[in-house]
DNA sequence: GTCTATACCCGGATAGAC
DNA sequence: GTCTATCCGGGTATAGAC
């Protein structure tokens, strides 16, 4: 891909110049070479992401960064395992647990949006997956996981008369893990506050944009 | 990328052997070679999927291929072009031109999700564009346009006080846009008829998952 | 730990014979 | 129109000096 690339940046927002690192610099841990990898790759891709755009972006050369991380792949599945460790806390937490399907759905709901809206590159990450590889695979199979827990409560709550009747909770369970995850597409924390944002979701998600109301107009 | 490359094959869904075409053969059109080519990069991705990938799913050899297709952007350019026609003419249509917002939403909605399902590889391939090209920068923007004129309907509706008091038009725009989109992530035409599709997704954007019910339970 | 230099491979694209 | 052979750029990854 013969892009147009923008000088990529590190977390300081300037590009830091090859040479002798600063005395009272931070080593490199495996951690914040995730974070410079995992912005990059959300930017333009993975594939389209090569080691020398992700070196540049730490301040060192593509070798150099060698020294410090095994491969891009291993870049990849720190970052996965980042998200998936967010998703899956969540449902761990006791409102997942405890009580009746709906308010258990609305506590994951928004949790999921928090996850997402704080970890936002890695989530990106992961659900963008294509499953190219074994690590891949393997992210893709936990994600799926993570939706099948969503669908079970989703039944759960068709099968207690809960939902609009008419409702397959299979189409509902799929739309709303497509609503919660399109967040990535367009969330820029800078711009919504994370609370309007669970608010807003969780209003759409159950009472939809009609809300109560009669339908027309 | 080193991943586990299955066969890739045609439409026929047999690989072709090199070698003289058979006589009766049809010519390849850019359009057939676009069709191949979209089946490809919804597999695996645009950046992952090289020439000889595509040249051995058509059953001819990378430079016979190349015979045909200027190159690779071509045939990206080609299936954006597919997607964005079907989106474009909803917008055009008469149901979606006149009458008040909400039944113009719903018109618009319905028909936003049969075009995905029947044109869904040109359509995935449009909203997994990260921009990195003039081609793909120049899609985004005009999906960007489409959604604009959504998020405009949006808008009228929550000033005509047709939608749920306290519903952001922008957020609700976005996530109405995220939930009928991530169709793409899970749909496929062989498992759920393309009408009850068009139906869940209406109930679910305009009546939430619990309808007119109260809460809880 | 960081550098320069380079091995090695693969992908896009082309040349030219048949 | 299809093939074989090849160019060339750029990608991942390594060797070895400092």
């Amino acid at each position: 891909m013969s892009a147009t690339r923008e000088a990529v940046t590190n977390q300081d927002g300037a590009a830091r110049r090859p040479g002798r690192r600063a005395a009272n610099a931070e080593p490199y841990t495996l951690a914040s070479l995730v974070e410079v990898a995992a912005h990059a790759f959300l930017e333009r891709g993975y594939d389209a992401t090569s080691m020398e755009d992700l070196s540049r972006a730490a301040g060192i050369t593509k070798s150099s960064f060698y020294h410090h991380v095994s491969g891009k792949e291993a870049l990849l599945r720190g970052a996965l395992d980042r998200a998936l460790d967010g998703l899956f806390g969540v449902l761990g937490e006791p409102d997942a647990l405890e009580g009746p399907p709906v308010p258990r759905l609305r506590h994951i709901v928004r949790r999921q949006v928090e996850v997402l809206a704080t970890e936002l590159p890695y989530v990106t990450l992961l659900l963008r997956l294509r499953g190219n590889t074994e690590t891949e695979r393997w992210a893709l199979g936990r994600r799926r996981e993570f939706d099948q827990a969503v669908a079970a409560l989703v039944r759960e709550a068709t099968e207690a008369g809960a939902t609009h009747p008419g409702v397959d909770p299979v189409i509902a369970a799929r739309l709303l893990s497509g609503t919660v995850n399109s967040l990535i597409e367009w969330y820029r924390p800078e711009r919504v506050a994370v609370a309007d944002l669970v608010d807003a979701v969780e209003r759409q998600v159950f009472e939809g944009l009609l809300g109560g109301l009669r339908p027309s107009r």
